[in-house]
DNA sequence: TGCGTATTTGGCTAAACTACCAAGTAGTAG
DNA sequence: CTACTACTTGGTAGTTTAGCCAAATACGCA
């Protein structure tokens, strides 16, 4: 694979990767919905140790995929680019096309 | 989160995880354009070892991504969802986006 | 200033991922 | 059967990721 190629190939995957979390998958579902929500309700949501959404939430804003803003002593998160929803369009298909070839294997 | 919810991300988030590697995106990338493609093809343009570029293909097989049909002693490979492609636009917007951000830094 | 809340970061461990080599399987041709 | 090619799988070492706790930082309020 040559070098520019690779490059590109990196690029998206460091994307993608940043969005292959259930935990983060979550987040961006989430925030597509609310608009916003600050670390606070997003742990709450989760589950987990706040220092553990925190960090998943530093892997989105490391990938562009959301932004933070400070107010008083909180932080809220907003997604970034809208289109990302439109994966999960895809993602369900696939399971969909997933589930129907396991019922044929039983069948 | 419930554990209805949690299954949900979880199964997404397999998928999306086996598009998270610069190989398997070119993988997909070349089978969206060719159509199909042997292993040893697909081994010669990422340029690493064969039994590395089967388990590439073996991941995305696991997620449903792909299919394969044996023909003599090759193994083509094939895209099972168009709807793929659609990623790759999203994510260049990102790409785009984050590019811009870090201009306006500079300036 | 000092206290409490919200968040991030350091340190650590367990688990997952990746790539290579070597060995195994399967098909083809002589 | 033998040899060769295409591919997959076992074994293994190095790297990355995920999660928790504890400590640090930032802000608001009394």
């Amino acid at each position: 694979m040559d070098t520019k190629r690779l490059a590109k190939y990196e690029a998206r995957a460091r994307i993608i990767k940043a969005l292959a979390h259930p935990a983060r998958l979550l987040i961006v579902d989430e925030l597509s919905t609310a608009g916003e929500r600050c670390v606070c309700e997003l742990t709450e949501m989760i589950g987990s140790d706040m220092s553990t959404v925190s960090r998943h939430l530093a892997v989105l804003k490391g990938a562009g995929l959301v932004e933070d803003e400070k107010r008083g002593q909180m932080v809220f998160y907003r997604l970034r680019m809208k289109c990302i929803l439109s994966f999960f369009d895809c993602i369900e298909s696939v399971m969909a096309c997933n589930a129907r070839s396991q019922q044929e294997l039983l069948a």
